[in-house]
DNA sequence: CGCTATGTTGATCCATATCAATAAGTGTGG
DNA sequence: CCACACTTATTGATATGGATCAACATAGCG
């Protein structure tokens, strides 16, 4: 990997802690590739091979059954995926591919393990990272089960806004037959749901999204910290 | 915490690895004890003070939000739970309810992250014991998400008899309204839900199921590693 | 430019929720 | 030990959220 990549890698929660000497041994073995967007990088049931690192674009976590597909989560720089695959060594439970022109970091899932072995710090890295991700999908799980698709829009909005400092305006960063997917819905529902918020204020055009009255939605949404992630 | 305790938590994956000083200086600062049926052992927002291990009976874990409630696990000897709040030092994002008379030791929160720091051990057992929580709510997930009801109906028996070892006929060990809720659905749709499967072959009395062709039923629920938990 | 993928809108269908009534347990106290 | 209250389970009738199907509009993109 070129060590121009290192300081990114290096900024993450992840690795910040653990000994210079334990980095620069993880990041030797390691690899930088650039895929364009649309490409398939995993396939659930495959093999934990590499821990994922996402430098520049996006990837979209998604599984499938039956015939159906489901988008599980966006990963966007800087942060990794798989984690809890690469320690357990257990088979992906989610396919990954690019959704923008991405570069991604490939670090192999041993080194993973063997450094976790010996650095103490990154040990705690570890557990701290993986708790996160364990609630993130407890939340999500919530999400889900408590609310309509209606009041997932609107919380999944205002989690947006927070993203963007309370801008009034924002554009989604997702492309809605995608968010449609995360949020547990069809397109043409997702249309629906975002003509059924106008009433709270919420305008819709193209990507931007207005939120004339902040109170308003809220009022409709009651989003909660034991459900909405304010933190990512 | 009565010695007699001890021996049971030790079995569990998270302590058996750990060393004999650490594992008795957690047990010198827990405690243990009987619950009735029913009591609230936890809400949910709660600040996370204990890890608590359940040595006979059974818990409920569930949330709520705008006043509705969902069942999210039922957590039986000998099992943690909560584990991810006390290490991040979060507040829970589950309530907690015994459903029988039950046995539950408390170990206070700080001492837990007190010797992850000093055990490495520990540490691996805690790390290992977070990717397997995260996993599964990942494939709950993905059960919620790509699947009917009836469908979840399904594997969720085809599982329970995996849990019995592929015996013909056993009993469910929720009650039919924590199952439906734990499935994500209403009783009345369990309800019927169970005579939707009538036809793959399978029988209800009360509590006792029988399957009587297995190759049937999984034909129809297609089971997967990727989405149905087998270990548990 | 057209071509293809994405988004919207309308009509309809279906799975599941809700409401209501009844039956069957389960536990409690007299 | 039974009678009563209360919770749970079932069944039927109906309502509704959301999916599906179809048509059309729009927007990227080679």
């Amino acid at each position: 990997m070129p060590e121009s990549d290192y300081p990114d890698i290096r900024g993450l929660h992840l690795f910040t802690e653990m000994s210079d000497e334990h980095f620069n041994a993880l990041m030797r073995g390691s690899y930088v590739q650039n895929f364009p967007p649309q490409i398939d990088l995993i396939a659930e049931g495959d093999p934990s091979d590499f821990l994922h690192v996402v430098l520049t674009g996006s990837v979209e976590l998604s599984s499938s059954w039956n015939g159906r597909e489901t988008s599980m989560a966006t990963v966007r720089p800087v942060s990794t995926f798989i984690l809890a695959a690469t320690i357990k060594d257990a088979p992906y439970l989610m396919s990954a591919k690019t959704v923008e022109k991405s570069r991604i970091a490939l670090i192999p899932s041993q080194d993973v393990r063997n450094v976790f072995d010996v650095d103490p710090n990154f040990a705690r890295a570890i557990v701290t990272e993986l708790a996160q991700c364990y609630r993130s999908v407890v939340k999500s799980q919530k999400d889900l089960k408590l609310r309509t698709s209606l009041e997932r829009l609107a919380n999944y909005l205002l989690r947006q806004q927070i993203k963007f400092d309370g801008a009034a305006e924002f554009e989604l960063q997702l492309e809605k037959r995608r968010l449609a997917s995360f949020l547990g819905m069809t397109p043409e529902n997702l249309s629906r749901a975002f003509k059924g918020l106008q009433p709270y204020g919420v305008k819709v055009n193209g990507n931007h999204i207005t939120i004339k009255d902040q109170d308003d939605l809220m009022r409709f949404a009651k989003p909660t910290p034991l459900i909405d992630d304010y933190s990512i």
